[in-house]
RNA sequence: GGGCCAUUAGCUCAGCUGGUUAGAGCACAGUCCUGAUAAGACUGGGGUCUGUGGUUCGAGUCCACAAUGGCCCA
């Protein structure tokens, strides 16, 4: 005996009993132990941070994870696979900053980094019990006791090794960087941070500016009066650090001539300013212009700031006062004839394009203004927050005629999403992986990664490579993985240190404290000798991009190389497969890519999947303040964990963006898992009233052309499915089971029927069961790594009630392997002409009014070929059934369209013909009344709530038009609804009594169960 | 400003390397079938395959440009 089934089924419910029993059972950890002595499939989990609530989109990567995963066990390999935590970063400070109401970094320093970052490391695991249980109830299966975290020492030790091997190949150093900076907060801000602050209106000066050029001889420029050259700038404040101009070399630039002075600016963009008074007498390219000089606004020395000097190396380096101080014309490809004047105001100190710009031409760098946004130096405006500086630097201008023009103007520009300062750019001293040394590398091993979908490897990494800078690696905050990297305050020597063994046998070591804590501020305390000096070294403040903790993770979650060596070195030191969002090209993927590139010379995973973005129904971005989330928890507590699985791999492909849609899971559940659990429960509840046992060994070979027709499909479905995730592409996979099962519901039981319900048992009905139940246990595990819940479900009930030395759960079975010899293509074809002939012929019945139930006498279909003729006669059994039709016959597609006018309807669609005779004899209106009877016996047998084997007795009275019927059909009622006996006359003591009115005539039904 | 992706029925999506008359599900209307079905079948309405050019005997599919939307970068 099965398990009884009910055909109404709570998912959700029977899904937290099958967890109890994975749980109870330790089936996930069998699962990865089973395979212990196979090949292994490498798999990295990406961490997550758990310090908010895991979101729909979490729902989706766990997913698409599990499903590769699970796919991999069942073909064999050995797959442990162990969760992560990424711990260390800005998010998590920025939280504590917030409930302690803190608005920078001074205030943090004032509190204590101690207690501060004791307070990080509470809040990262916030959340955890609740990614815990959702990842639980999704049964993405990983293991969450062993996760690794970010903070572990063992973990920030492989890190710390890490960069000491990079150190050790030359390829760290420090350097200026221009930050988004926020001048109140006292802090760069990332990207990130920076995207959330961009407001459209912001409305700032617009000025021109003129350059007094001092060797005019160069370009060939007039002598007579002054030339300047004409600047535009929206952030007046940088202009005491210009140090340059910059020109398009290819673009044309004009003279022009007033009454007191000349002025140069390009040729394009002249008409686009107010220049009354002044004419054009000369015209050159941009070129000609580089290497003139002209004079500073404001020189440096002047004021008391500093002026620096790009050397070649990159390097900045103090210069002395000079007199006759110029700055150069330079050429950029950057400059466009866009907007402004066609000639850029350079200040290296204040812009990327500018830094660089100073990098490559070797310019002058000036700084004057702090990191609170304040100008330093004797300006007649120091002291001054840098947008308030602008209206006297505006004002100082005009006054010794160097401002040409000035308004205001409405553009984007970005803000500090926490406190609305206005952002500087503000160049900074930063530490440098030089990535740029192995680009070339980082390209070519791109090459060898397979990415779904494809255009990502050419498309946002591959762009993202081509264009690789130096990474920045260096954070100035408190929580995340201190720089191993100590400095000699003597002598300036550095150096990085690899392992806390290494530090402890330093030279003077001092200040490390126990129980050891590798993370500020202890680290900080943490001295001792230079090796060239003797000096004290002290550890340089910054802590790690949090990005390289999360790059590290494939050897720093086995602290690699200090334990785990000859596993990371032979076994896992490359994932065969990963999986996450886009928006991880630029952090995951690629911290990973390029670690493993700069340590192992190799790439660190095979195959990615990259996931797009989840958006609600109308495909905006879910957002707290859009009150538009959709929380996992309530889809799943409504639908089940399968139906939003099954959805998620189906409903779109990964790769593109998904606009999530609550309503799509209930069409999911009702169209894919309902029917599923329908056809199901049909088995289940024929096979118990008929005590069906499916035999030890293979079946015979069915000898019913449907069954061979279900099985040539399934092993079909078979090759199909092993194929499309062999080839990482669950929703293909996905969308042929769901064609699977659709036809396995709609054709095969659906004409199958009549098999399991009639009361033989003959080798058909057996045959049938057979057949049904092949299906039925080949799909559990087809689907197991797709709703692992419902396909564990059908599993131990077909499988388990039967056999129960197999595995107890359909994780620990194998994936099914085809029979090719079963697939049959010609028997695929023939069915669907059969369902082709069907479909038309229940549109001829429609058409000409006569349903179903009533019995016809013949169904003409045109044929083209002896070969359709031959493919008819296989399914004629089916077709005569579906149509409740006598007999099938064939003859051309131009005879039977022209069959309309005599007792025939006709469908015609294209080249196809199909006709059914309208004719009703007296005995075929006998049949129909006879089953027309049945009908309404079993609707009786329903509402009286009757077992759906129990035996009954039939009453009935009414007009004489159904006395004939009823007789000469009584056998073929008395089996079909299970009646012992059929009278006529209603007695009062029936368990149902109803009216029916058939065809307009009257007849009164009663219903008894049977002694 | 640069890059990537998308655009096919009211909605969600198929349509692989060009090849009859562009499909499915949902939704809507009517009819039918059903002792597995919360399902299903049939019919109907609903499409300038975002647009404009081009290649070709033939373009939803390939190419170019443009528009709109999304994402990433600047």
């Amino acid at each position: 005996m099965f398990k009884p089934v009910f055909s109404r089924v709570s998912f959700p419910q029977m899904e937290e009993g099958i967890l109890s029993f994975w749980k109870e059972n330790k089936i996930f950890e069998k699962s990865v132990e089973a395979h212990q002595e196979n090949q292994r499939f490498v798999f990295y989990e990406g961490p997550p941070f758990a310090n908010g609530s895991p979101g729909i989109h979490h729902v989706l990567a766990r997913v698409y994870k599990d499903i590769i995963v699970r796919y991999k066990v069942m073909k064999g390999y050995y797959v442990p696979r162990i969760a992560g935590w990424d711990t260390h970063g800005l998010p998590v400070e920025l939280e504590i900053e917030k409930q302690l109401g803190f608005s920078g970094k001074d205030q943090i320093e004032k509190f204590g980094v101690e207690e501060f970052n004791k307070r990080c490391r509470e809040s990262v695991f916030k959340y955890v019990k609740e990614w815990n249980n959702l990842t639980e109830r999704i049964a993405y299966w990983v293991d969450l006791e062993n996760a690794y975290k970010t903070m572990d020492n063992t973990y920030v030790e492989s890190v710390w090794w890490a960069l000491k091997q990079i150190w050790d190949k030359g390829l760290v150093y420090q350097g200026y960087r221009v930050t988004p900076h926020c001048p109140r907060c006292g802090t760069s801000l990332s990207s990130h941070e920076v995207s959330q602050g961009y407001k459209d209106d912001t409305v700032d000066p617009s000025v021109y500016i003129k350059f007094k050029v001092v060797d005019k001889s160069k370009a060939d420029l007039p002598s007579d009066m002054p030339v300047f050259l004409l600047a535009w700038t929206t952030t007046p404040w940088t202009l005491p650090g210009n140090t340059a101009l910059a020109v398009a070399p290819d673009a044309e630039y004009v003279l022009l001539k007033g009454d007191l002075e000349y002025l140069v600016l390009a040729a394009r963009l002249s008409g686009s300013i107010n220049l009354d008074g002044y004419r054009e007498v000369k015209k050159f390219l941009g070129k000609d212009l580089v290497n003139v000089s002209y004079e500073p606004l404001f020189d440096p020395h002047t004021f008391a700031v500093e002026r620096l000097r790009f050397q070649s190396d990159g390097a900045l380096e103090a210069q002395k006062a000079d007199k006759n101080l110029a700055y150069p014309i330079i050429s950029g490809d950057f400059v466009t004839m866009d907007e402004g004047t066609g000639i850029v105001h350079i200040a290296p100190a204040f812009g990327e394009v500018d830094f660089d710009a100073g990098k490559e031409w070797g310019l002058d760098f000036v700084q004057q203004v702090d990191l609170q946004g304040k100008i330093t130096g004797s300006y007649p405006f120091s002291g001054k927050f840098v947008k308030d500086a602008d209206p006297l630097i505006m004002e100082d201008l005009k006054e010794r005629g160097l401002l040409l023009q000035s308004g205001t103007v409405t553009h984007t520009y970005p803000f500090c999403w926490r406190c609305d300062a206005p952002l500087l750019y503000y160049a900074k001293t930063t530490w440098y992986i030089k990535t740029t040394a192995i680009k070339d590398k980082l390209i070519a091993g791109n090459q060898e990664i397979n990415w779904y979908p494809g255009h990502i490897k050419k498309g946002r990494f591959g762009n993202w490579l081509e264009n690789n800078v130096d990474w920045a690696f260096a954070r100035e905050r408190y929580w995340g993985s201190p720089l191993p990297i100590w400095r000699c305050v003597k002598c300036g020597a550095s150096e990085c240190v690899g392992s806390v063994e290494e530090l402890k046998k330093k030279p003077g070591f001092k200040g490390l404290r126990e129980p050891l804590d590798l993370h500020r501020p202890y680290m900080d305390q943490v001295t001792f000798s230079c090796g060239k000096c003797g000096g004290a070294m002290e550890r340089t403040p910054e802590i790690m991009d949090c990005w390289f903790d999360s790059g590290s993770m494939p050897f720093a979650q086995l602290h690699y190389p200090f334990e785990n060596k000859t596993l990371f070195d032979s076994e896992t030191g490359q994932a065969d497969f990963i999986s996450e969002a886009i928006d991880q090209t630029r952090g995951w993927f690629y911290s990973l890519h390029a670690i493993s590139t700069l340590l192992f010379d190799r790439i660190t995973f095979k195959n990615c999947i990259c996931l797009e973005l989840v958006l609600d129904a109308k495909g905006e971005k879910m957002s707290k303040s859009r009150n538009n989330v959709i929380w996992p928890d309530e889809v799943i507590k409504k639908y089940g964990a399968d139906a939003v699985r099954w959805y998620l791999y189906t409903a779109s492909a990964p790769g593109v963006p998904r606009q999530f849609d609550t309503k799509q899971v209930d069409e999911v559940s009702r169209r894919f898992l309902s029917t599923l659990w329908n056809v199901y429960s049909f088995f289940i509840m024929y096979a118990n009233i008929d005590k069906y046992k499916p035999a030890a060994g293979p079946f015979p070979p069915p000898r019913a052309e449907l069954d061979k027709w279900v099985l040539s499909e399934l092993n079909q479905l078979i090759i199909d499915v092993d194929d499309a995730l062999a080839d990482y592409s669950p929703t293909e996979a996905g969308r042929k089971i769901e064609n699977f099962v659709d036809g396995l519901s709609n054709w095969y039981v659906r004409r199958s029927r009549r098999r399991f319900w009639k009361s033989e048992n003959d080798d058909d009905k057996l045959s049938a069961y057979n057949t049904l139940y092949y299906c039925l246990e080949t799909l559990s595990r087809l689907l197991a790594p797709f709703t692992p819940f419902i396909a564990e479900e059908l599993y131990r009930n077909l499988v388990l009630s039967v056999f129960p030395d197999s595995p107890e759960s359909v994780h620990l079975s194998g994936f099914p392997t085809a029979e090719e010899s079963k697939i049959d293509k010609q028997l695929t074809d023939d069915n669907r002409l059969a369902m082709k002939v069907c479909s038309m012929g229940r549109a001829a019945r429609s058409k000409a009014g006569v349903k179903v139930r009533q019995p016809l006498e013949t169904v003409y279909v045109g044929v083209a070929s002896d070969h359709e003729t031959r493919a008819l006669e296989r399914v004629a059994p089916l077709v005569l059934e579906e149509l409740n039709v006598k007999e099938l016959k064939t003859d051309t597609v131009e005879k039977v369209s022209g069959m309309e006018v005599a007792n025939f309807s006709v469908v015609s669609e294209g080249n196809s013909c199909v006709a059914v005779s309208t004719y009703i004899t007296v005995e075929l209106q006998a049949e129909g009344i006879a089953r027309e009877v049945v009908h309404r016996l079993q609707t009786m047998r329903r509402s009286a709530n009757y077992e759906i084997a129990d035996r009954i007795r039939v009453y009935y009275e009414g007009d004489a038009y159904f006395v004939q019927a009823l007789s000469a059909f009584a056998d073929y009622i008395r089996q079909e609804t299970l009646s012992d006996v059929i009278e006529e006359g209603v007695p009062d003591d029936v368990d149902l009594k109803e009216e029916h009115k058939i065809s307009g005539y009257h007849l009164l039904l009663g219903i008894k169960k049977a002694a």
